[in-house]
DNA sequence: TAACTTCGATCGAGAAACTCGATGACTCCC
DNA sequence: GGGAGTCATCGAGTTTCTCGATCGAAGTTA
């Protein structure tokens, strides 16, 4: 019976949502305002229900139902789009822009690998990254803002599909002459009696860190005397610092490691024995994502990329240093 | 760049999806073969993207994209049909269809006191009911082919919202003279060593009864001699039949007792001993269903329709028949 | 308080898109 | 090889959309 509002209505719901503001709203939508205008009226002509409260003075305020309206109003609009970009993703694959999201403990060392090989193998693919913690990653995708993630697993993301790339070994990194140098491989719980460095907190490194070895949930590594409460390494590159300053001893992940992270330093790095030493990592993307058939095919490139180095274990890259 | 493309266009491909024939499809769309006709040609110069393909005979052939958008295009005209009906929510609340799924061990209890309350209260409103198991509810649920459902929680279906609306006690329902009928109560466990009658498969009755009894997942009550193996009951009427019959012993629901269903037998109803003996009836919906609010408010006049009867225990209900 | 500015609503004309009926091109079947 | 059925194309009429100009109301400034 009521006619569905038609896409450019919704546009410009949106665009008056956003900007607040009749002739902003209109520049958004490359219009003039009274075509806004007109639009926005009809709108809610068509809908039988009022949108905006016209009774105080002159500034657009919106009434609740207004305000859902533009929720679901860009919601639709989202659906449109996905069409458009399934058609587009399956007339020329691999091409067009893709947000990739990485979390810090990988970004650093995997992309300087991967980026150039992604610039060769697909060259019409325009690449959008950002680094952050996994949680902050996975909002993103949800809300769409991201496409793919770069993260280790399991990732909590609702609707998302997630496969994995590689394993990424730990190793205990510590100042030379530590006494569990010594031997050949380090047991995970042993770091629990030393000054356990860490990255602060949101990193999702630090968890695996203290999952490794043995602490319980909540809890955090003792203290030096002197050392700033609650004090943690915001990267990778500060944490090397501080432990070959002697502050303590770390955990560092494989792909750190093969990268460089510990050159120029003096660090042991030892690997852990037992089960566990390692985390996965994969991507992750949204299973609905138009285009979900591309994510998949990046997976073998990163798992080639991202796998370790053949002849050039942890131990030998640091000696070589 | 792409511009999005008309709800009109994605109509008509849905409806030549579902008609397979660009004739039978005009006429779902309400309009002429040729402007279908033009609409599907003009949807695939816009994507630029074969949708059908055109080589093969006279007949209509998706092309694997042309299959994906069509899926796609309803799940953009959902979007779109959720915006409407979410203003016609706001203009005239309670209003309108609402397509109402029950389980079939409260249907025909709880509806012959529900469906007149309804209609006096919100005399807008059109009931449309299905009675079907749990999960076809909740797929059904899922693909937005119903509003609200009435089942025992919790439920399983995903993005939806669930709300208790009563509790459903248990009663052991034993043929007269039977020596479980001589205590006040009965322990659920008592019922293993009976020969206990259930529905069939597919009723989560079924389950709650064989959980409620100390049955292990995929065990099933032990056989009268000269039973037909995997036999069961295919509604709480005939259920009780039987166990009026001498068959066995069984498990009710209060609601179904309140509401007759062993008026007319001799059934001896007791009380399960300890805790466990009931389930939770409740309405679930999609939280993001338009009219999300309305179902909210049906909650309460439910919750009072499915309250236990005062004065009006399944004791006296049955000594009184 | 009077002129001015800002903002959203309205009006009329021109452009674009949509739809229809008629017709054409092609395939399949007898 | 003719006929029926099916989808694509064409031209005309209608509707819808958009623009620029203008109006009226509500602040703002002098």
């Amino acid at each position: 019976m009521t006619p569905l509002p038609s896409p450019q209505q919704l546009r410009y719901l949106i665009a008056l949502h956003d900007q607040q503001h009749f002739g902003r709203a209109a520049e958004q939508c490359a219009v003039t305002q009274s075509t806004l205008s007109a639009g926005i009226l009809a709108l809610e002509r068509q809908l039988d229900a009022p949108l905006l409260d016209r009774g105080g003075g002159k500034r657009v305020a919106f009434t609740a139902l207004g305000l859902e309206l533009a929720d679901r109003a860009r919601a639709a609009l989202e659906g449109l789009e996905a069409v458009v970009e399934a058609a587009s993703a399956a007339r020329a694959p691999m091409s067009g822009a893709l947000r990739l999201g990485i979390i810090p403990t990988i970004g650093p060392f995997l992309l300087p690998r991967l980026m150039p090989a992604l610039r060769a193998t697909y060259p019409r693919l325009r690449l959008y990254l950002r680094e952050d913690t996994t949680e902050h990653l996975q909002q993103r995708l949800e809300e769409g803002r991201l496409d793919v993630l770069l993260l280790a697993l399991p990732s909590s993301a609702p609707e998302a599909e997630q496969v994995a790339v590689t394993r990424d070994e730990f190793f205990a990194a510590l100042p030379p002459g530590h006494p569990l140098a010594a031997g050949e491989t380090v047991l995970p719980q042993a770091l629990h009696a030393e000054r356990l460095l860490l990255l602060e907190d949101g990193h999702c490194l630090r968890d695996q860190t203290l999952d490794l070895c043995g602490y319980a949930r909540g809890e955090t590594p003792r203290r030096d005397p002197g050392e700033p409460e609650g004090f943690a390494a915001t990267s990778l590159f500060t944490l090397v610092q501080m432990v070959a300053g002697g502050l303590g001893v770390t955990v560092l992940p494989r792909l750190a490691v093969e990268a460089g992270l510990t050159a120029g330093t003096n660090l042991v790095l030892r690997p852990f024995s037992g089960n566990g030493g390692w985390r996965t990592l994969g991507l992750v993307w949204r299973t609905q994502a138009p285009r979900a058939a591309d994510y998949r095919a990046l997976v073998p490139l990163v798992r080639r990329l991202a796998a370790p180095l053949q002849g050039a274990c942890p131990q030998n890259a640091n000696a070589a240093a």
